[in-house]
DNA sequence: ATGATGTCCTGGGCGC
DNA sequence: TGCGCCCAGGACATCA
């Protein structure tokens, strides 16, 4: 999926292409991504004008104008495109085009289906089921070092899982908390317990920044992401270590090392990174 | 509770 | 050209 810059990226850019837009008709090509549509779906969102577009973790947050919220998920392969005009034929994995009063359509593309597309009342967002387990934005100021140390005090899992877990930290997935430990120094196997306070202080710098960097890149194309308006992020250029397996490091020379984590392939100097 | 593993789904790329 | 693997920006369920 996107991580948490692409759905950045994209929230920017439909915050500005959709917001005050007026939907029209909504065509469901299917009953289901990963959940269910909501009961009646195509009604509750006809004749709503769309009030903003916000973030929360990776979800975005359509706000409508009758107090609820359009949440969409976009899994490891979901892609939002806006255009002027349908497309016709519509492309093989295009789940759901909604259409506003103008002509212009956004279109929910995702070959996997891993991504959602539901609807959640206003003031029931926080207890909602996919958001009341959520640990802090990584941008927040609840997310520093002294919350990150109490998170990793007594766990013994390797640092890259809990650092993936959303219940510690929000958004940051597969690539950059390979990227962030690659600016940590820190390797990916050691011990959550083992970190350091300036070490974790580190940690949640270099989150910071290499979420920032890649949101002022405009996110990171590999196979399917893409960004609304079909332009490409180029931040994937700026990977230090993830998907350079084999290849040498550029602080030292050594060979990166892909090894799998929770079924995820992360990549790391086992030099640079202890 | 924590940590490790399997699952949802489709398609691209590789070796044979 | 085809087959069988392995791989993929996520999030859960389930097991010990």
């Amino acid at each position: 999926m996107p991580e948490l810059p692409e759905v950045e990226t994209i929230r920017r850019e439909l915050d500005k292409s959709i917001r005050n837009k007026i939907i029209d008709s909504v065509l469901l090509c299917r009953k289901d991504l990963r959940i269910k549509f909501p009961d009646r779906f195509s009604e509750k969102l006809i004749g709503r004008k769309i009030l903003s577009v916000s973030r929360r973790a990776k979800y975005l947050l359509i706000e409508l104008n009758d107090k609820n919220i359009l949440v969409i998920h976009l899994g490891m392969s979901g892609k939002i495109l806006v255009k002027d005009h349908a497309p016709d034929p519509l492309g093989k994995h295009d789940h759901v085009v909604i259409r506003f009063k103008n002509g212009s359509v956004l279109i929910y593309n995702d070959t996997r289906r891993f991504g959602l597309m539901t609807l959640v009342p206003n003031k029931q967002l926080k207890e909602h089921e996919l958001f009341r387990d959520l640990g802090p934005e990584p941008f927040s100021g609840e997310f520093d070092a002294k919350y990150l140390l109490d998170k990793l005090k007594n766990r013994t899992a390797p640092i890259k899982n809990i650092l993936m877990d959303n219940r510690v930290v929000v958004g940051v997935g597969n690539i950059y908390t390979c990227e962030s430990l690659f600016r940590s120094h820190i390797s990916p196997i050691r011990k959550g317990n083992t970190i350091s306070s300036e070490k974790a202080n580190s940690l949640v710098k270099n989150i910071r920044d290499v979420l920032k960097e890649a949101i002022d890149s405009g996110g990171s194309t590999l196979r399917d992401y893409a960004r609304s308006d079909g332009d490409s992020g180029y931040f994937q250029h700026k990977f230090k270590v993830y998907g350079r397996e084999k290849q040498s490091c550029y602080n030292c020379g050594s060979i990166i090392k892909r090894i799998v984590q929770q079924g995820r392939s992360t990549f790391y100097c086992p030099n640079c990174q202890k």
